[in-house]
DNA sequence: ATTATCTATTGACTATATGCATATAGTGTG
DNA sequence: CACACTATATGCATATAGTCAATAGATAAT
């Protein structure tokens, strides 16, 4: 079974990042949501909307991926909503490793082969 | 300037892998859209929709990614399109390269931290 | 003559990603 | 108090992607 944040058939020829990248940052450290912007930077997404990855984490609750909790020590604002990853969570995060994976592949016949092109017409 | 069939700011965390493709394809050979069908699959696009390409290539075409004329030996059909990429098209299927490689490097740590953490968690 | 196959094009619709603005609320500082 | 910073949340607009279907022209096969 598909992961779920996205219809089928969608995400052909596509690979998001955002999704394995916030799962794997909660499976190495239950985080809240305002801390995983400095993570996501980490990998590539740097500059993201805070909207999104709220609206994000608030879809990967609906589905079951991560849980969360407020967190009890107060800090320098409202109460943090400390985000967990879920047994579920993870295989999704597998299957998105897999697919990732695959996907490399491709992307790298792409740059191989442009290469191999360019090479030869010089 | 960036490529432009994309919005500012838009493809952030993805990379969608049809435009550089499509480009790398009329780069080796040019070529009319209904067999290009095929060579996208070679690139893990399958089974792509041909209202999508076709699409794409008039939206590149309007960009000056590409140019097309009727091909004159008519085949067993109406006559082709056969499209050929510009200059401008191959400077932008450079940059759509260098994007890819800067992906892919994305795309590897975040397998790497994937694999370095789940066989320390077994 | 009908059907099938190749080829191009377009319209209507749905789903989703992202951006931008804004609301709200707690906490600390001057 | 006013202000800045932290933190979460939602609404609206738009860009893009993808499905499905329809139209249409040409040629080959039955």
């Amino acid at each position: 079974m598909p992961y779920g944040r996205h219809g089928k058939g969608r995400r052909r020829g596509r690979m998001r990042l955002m999704d394995p990248i916030i799962l794997l940052c909660l499976q190495k450290n239950s985080a809240h949501g305002y801390s995983l912007i400095e993570d996501l930077a980490e990998y590539g997404l740097i500059n993201i909307d805070v909207s999104i990855l709220y609206r994000a984490l608030h879809q990967m609750e609906a589905l079951g991926w991560v849980t969360s909790n407020q967190e009890q020590e107060s800090s320098q604002g409202p109460p943090r909503r400390v985000y967990h990853i879920t047994p579920l969570g993870e295989n999704v995060l597998k299957e998105y490793i897999a697919d990732l994976e695959k996907h490399l592949g491709y992307t790298q016949k792409i740059i191989q082969d442009y290469k191999a092109f360019t090479s030869k017409h010089l």
